[in-house]
DNA sequence: GAAGGAGAA
């Protein structure tokens, strides 16, 4: 049992912190009151990180690395970067402030230039992918963490840098990770080779809650019918389909409701949602009116919702696992850490007091693991490997990551290595993994390393355009919307697009189409294309087209000749491919394992002999994703070593 | 026989 409630610890909130505790009732919280009105000089004097601002600076001057640990709002993302400008100590160079969010870079920037009364982009400014709002000027720049690493591998010292700060480390993002590496790195070279000092800071966020366990545990009480109407809640679930399925049942329950209870909104909230759908759960509910928001894990970071009272958490949570030996992701449902249930607590009673209702016992609680698993453990590395060969980092097997190297992770760097063998971007010496030609091209694109490797192979089928446009297309999120409640509309706007070629071609179709219509609105409603994400295939497909043309590569478009296109993808994803075998099954030809085709395939119905595919997705089965219909002498021809092996006799 | 957590370059 946590301590007695009668007696909290006397430590628990220093004076200017967010929160202080407002009675003895668990899990309320009380924030401190904003005030709009104060002027902006005022307001950054009111911060609690003010008061230790003089040895902040005198601590910063003298240290090459720092930690800093400061809860949610105590300002010291917005401040540091100041205090360091004001005292001199960047006067050499830039000082980076990384952020795994686009948006938090953006607006974080925007505070800043405020505070410091100049335009955006002179002295303080931000880069971002397709936005670089940054000038000789700057000196303060906001920017993401993937964007640092892409600038790492021009210039692996970060030489234009004096300090960086890594924000929100605790998050422990991919990119984070690696860059820790990396700045590590660049500072030691640097100090060998006496050019400027480079100072790594470490922002960390201390949860406020450590001590509260003693706050909601198992949900006993029904807050829809006991609380006033005006405290919204916000219930944390798994994915889209259960989301929806619970916003019919509560929005039937809605109908039914005792005249004691005020009527409720229900609003479900995940990321392929359109973006005015999104924005609902932004607008208060009507008067008397209680809003009901049931959300994955996007609001745990990344959607701040105000006016939040109760947190309902589910404490699970759908998220990647990475088996190494199978170089297989899996999509699964989970239990949440320690750590995410404390941030999905804090997502109530930010501007006033809130509770969490948690829908496991103490026990469960207890149980869970501390702290979430970093995402580098969960994921294929053949990106991150490629990443860090590029930077010349000359130990790739041993380099220095945030975690300690487990057993798991070694092996999951080998099958990293092994996959980028297998597309030619890697050789060896002896123990040594070096970059070939090939793989330092692959590297110069913003994608996945096999389809960087469908591009630069794209020419020798005179189809780089088209390869371009798919690529483009695969590395966005999906520009298709599938509402489950119009899947019958959907599905017969889709038909005049399908293709028995695959989903790559069908894809193709719906942005030429799009194309033909210059973008037009209504013509996405009408075909269930996300617009957004349409136009940003375009932006990154000219980016992808930009470094082409750099490589000096010829770009031709084979017109309506897809089975070029059929070909290179062949080439480029031949390790990706499954055979279809006498029960109408399908195994994967490279560890031969049963999969099927995802439902949300246009070839679901189909039966082709051979296929190429994206990705695997374990869910209930192990689904293929995105899937190409392709010859069995285009594989081989691929990679008539590796498949000699893999091909059943009889069909080759 | 029937389904996609969240980010980022």
């Amino acid at each position: 049992m946590p301590h007695n409630p009668d007696h909290p610890p006397a430590k628990k909130f220093k004076p200017g912190s967010p929160f202080f505790r407002l009675d003895k009732k668990p899990g309320m919280l009380l924030p401190r009151k904003e005030n709009v009105s104060v002027p902006i000089d005022v307001q950054r004097k009111n911060l609690p990180i003010y008061q230790a601002k003089s040895q902040l600076i005198n601590q910063l001057r003298q240290l090459h690395n720092a930690v800093l640990i400061g809860e949610t709002g105590s300002g010291k993302t917005t401040q540091i970067p100041q205090y360091l400008y004001e005292a001199g100590i960047a006067r050499q160079g830039i000082v980076a402030v990384t952020q795994p969010r686009r948006v938090a870079a953006i607006s974080l920037a925007t505070r800043v230039a405020e505070e410091k009364r100049t335009q955006l982009g002179k002295l303080v400014g931000y880069t971002v992918r397709f936005e670089d709002v940054t000038s000789s000027e700057t000196k303060l720049k906001f920017m993401t963490d993937g964007m640092l690493l892409r600038e790492a591998i021009g210039d692996p010292l970060l030489l234009r840098y004096t300090v960086v700060v890594l924000d929100e480390a605790h998050e422990r993002t991919v990119h984070t990770d690696v860059l820790f590496g990396v700045v590590k790195a660049a500072q030691r070279k640097r100090r060998e080779q006496n050019k400027v000092p480079l100072k790594v800071v470490r922002h960390d966020s201390k949860s406020t809650y450590d001590d509260r366990q003693d706050c909601g545990c198992g949900a006993s009480v029904r807050p829809e019918q006991e609380a006033p109407a005006s405290h919204d809640i916000l219930v944390f679930m798994t994915g889209q389909e259960e989301i929806e399925a619970l916003a019919r049942t509560c929005r039937d329950i809605a109908k039914h409701l005792p005249d004691s209870c005020g009527p409720m909104t229900v609003i479900p909230l995940y990321a392929s949602l359109p973006p005015a759908q999104q924005l609902r759960v932004f607008q208060p509910a009507p008067k008397g009116c209680r809003k009901v928001i049931l959300s994955t894990n996007i609001a745990e970071t990344s959607i701040t919702i105000s006016g939040i009272k109760y947190v309902i958490d589910t404490g699970m949570v759908k998220a990647k696992r990475f088996n190494p030996e199978s170089g297989l992701e899996v999509l699964a449902v989970q239990r949440v850490s320690k750590a995410q249930a404390w941030q999905r607590a804090g997502r109530a009673g930010r501007e006033d007091s809130g509770s969490v209702y948690r829908l496991y016992t103490e026990d469960e609680f207890d149980n869970l693991i501390p702290m979430t698993v970093p995402e580098i453990q969960r994921c294929n590395l053949a990106s991150v490997m490629l990443q860090l060969l590029a930077l010349g980092i000359p130990d790739v097997m041993n380099f220095d990551f945030m975690s300690k190297p487990s057993p798991g992770k070694q092996q999951a760097m080998r099958s990293a290595v092994e996959q980028l063998d297998l597309l030619g971007a890697v050789g060896r010496k002896g123990e040594q993994v070096t970059l070939t030609p090939l793989g330092k091209k692959m590297a110069s694109f913003p994608l996945e390393p096999r389809y960087a490797k469908t591009i630069l192979l794209s020419p020798d089928f005179q189809c780089s355009e088209e390869v371009l446009t798919i690529v483009s297309l695969l590395s966005v999120d999906s520009v298709l919307y599938n509402p489950p409640a119009r899947r019958e509309e959907c599905l017969a706007a889709r038909k005049k697009f399908t293709t028995s070629e695959g989903d790559h071609l069908t894809l193709l179709n719906i942005y030429r189409a799009f194309k033909k219509v210059n973008a037009n609105k209504e013509w996405c409603r009408e075909n269930f294309v996300n617009s957004r994400n349409m136009s940003m295939v375009g932006e990154v497909r000219a980016q992808l087209r930009e470094i082409c043309l750099k490589l000096s590569m010829k770009l031709e478009s084979c017109g309506s000749d897809t089975g070029s296109v059929r070909r290179c993808l062949a080439h480029g994803l031949f390790v990706n491919a499954a055979e279809l075998q006498p029960d109408g099954s399908y195994t994967a030809l490279d560890t031969h394992q049963p999969v099927a085709i995802h439902p949300s395939s246009v070839l679901f119905q189909a039966k082709p002999a051979y296929v190429v595919f994206n990705e695997l997705l374990h869910t209930s089965k192990c689904y293929m994703r995105d899937l190409c219909l392709v010859d069995a002498d285009w594989l081989v021809e691929a990679a008539p070593e590796y498949f000699r092996r893999k091909l059943r006799p009889t069909k080759s």
